[in-house]
DNA sequence: GAGTGGTCTAGACCACAGA
DNA sequence: CTGTGGTCTAGACCACTCG
């Protein structure tokens, strides 16, 4: 028998252990909450409530006028340590550390990427050091995805800001950046990048970010500003970087005198 | 004339907007729930709601029995690339790089040191290799402040595990790690850390770390692990940090070649 | 249109802090 | 004990997806 539960945090307690126990397996949906409301003696807006703090967690998905999916693709590691040397980068095949991610844990990875020139965001500008008032960016944005074979995931959103002045009219503006990625690109064009600063902030997902990610408001993001600086110590790149948190760890490695 | 809310979303949109115009100041007092309630037309119910996901997002504190308070100290930043380099070390004066971070916001840090021998979490007795069934390791473990004059606020809790075998018996036992900190004494001892590696997860707070770090359970953390590495390529010590997500910016940095 | 998750009201009561 | 935030119920209705 199941010990009645009083609170929506108890209730979700439950919830999270039979995901744990396998009850309610990856990818599965759970019970209505309807349902489980009735099961546990509580109201379906109490059941509601404690899918909520689960869907924050990033233990289940509700999707509304369907079911809330247990979620299903584990956690994928990030290493911009790794990510930058060129040895990792050839190791990778010339795909690029995102693809690698994916692979490894067996999923298949996809990007559609949109190039555009445009106003770039005030903080953009600002590191760039072009202006914010006009069309002074080319953006590559990228909407990055992994899929199992029977759904794809949205994994991260990835914009990445080159002045207009680096890119116009050269293939930073074409659709296929060609083995090495943009970096070995930019190189190439005498805009190579010696060193990269990241910026990470954790906060709920906009309303926007949930839609394009296809998680919940209540789902938290990590935001990640990347900054490529030139020899001469001039920014050449901003990449803002939008993923679910429930979705990647975050790893580094530095070294230590 | 402020537009009648009608979803715990637009209240939140209203107080947040209050609060980033400066109506409700840092660290003050929000209205009541009931008076903001009636304000709006709404219940106080569900100002309670819209307050609740100000709190995930860091904006807001309430205080069960007390008042909601604007959360008063702006983000403070990390950045451990920084953190072990020996010139870094030497600039902060010997007093560790939280020390440097607190004060550069002109705030007065703290910290609390509790040191014990312990049986260690399983995590952090694999990496380490030592057992997790048995007293195995001395834990450091840090409440770290920083005081604004008026109200401190709890920062970051941060274990720092050594296996026994290093520490017993050594300086590593005492409550005072002296000038260069720990890393330095383990240095000495000859367990020189050559290198760092980190795994940054998000999450909510558990009901403890809400407790010890004065936030609610709908805020997130973030949830570092930390280990430093000999030069024979072994762990010899494996710190876990909690920091709220909204107390701080992670920033890292890397060579590109 | 039926199914399912999301939210609202109205009112009640609980939990905790402080005088 | 009072004040304040946190949560619950019961029922209703809305929003969205899918057949």
């Amino acid at each position: 028998m199941t010990p009645a539960p009083s609170t929506y945090r108890e209730v979700a307690a439950l919830i999270r252990d039979r995901i744990k126990r396998g009850e309610y397996p990856r990818g599965s949906a759970l019970p209505l909450q309807e349902d489980l409301a009735d099961e546990f003696g509580v109201t379906q807006s109490m059941v509601s409530r404690a899918i909520k703090t689960l869907a924050a967690e990033g233990v289940v998905q509700p999707i509304r006028g369907r079911r809330t999916i247990v979620t299903a693709i584990p956690p994928i590691h990030r290493n911009p340590s790794i990510r930058y040397s060129r040895a990792a980068r050839e190791r990778a095949g010339g795909k690029g550390a995102y693809d690698a991610e994916i692979r490894s844990l067996g999923l298949t990875p996809g990007v559609e990427l949109r190039v555009e020139r445009v106003i770039p965001p005030a903080n953009v500008a600002e590191i760039l050091g072009v202006s914010a008032d006009e069309v002074s960016t080319v953006v590559r944005a990228r909407v990055m995805t992994a899929s199992d074979g029977e759904t794809t995931t949205t994994t991260q959103l990835a914009d990445s800001y080159i002045p207009l002045e680096i890119a116009a009219d050269t293939v930073l503006e074409q659709d296929d950046e060609g083995v090495g990625g943009m970096v070995s690109r930019m190189a190439e064009l005498g805009y190579a990048q010696v060193r990269v600063t990241e910026s990470i902030t954790g906060r709920p997902a906009t309303a926007e970010e949930a839609r394009a990610l296809g998680i919940s408001e209540d789902q938290h993001v990590y935001d990640v500003t990347h900054v490529g600086w030139s020899a001469e110590g001039r920014a050449v790149e901003v990449a803002l970087h939008v993923m679910p948190q429930h979705m990647w760890i975050l790893d580094s490695e530095f070294p230590c005198d």
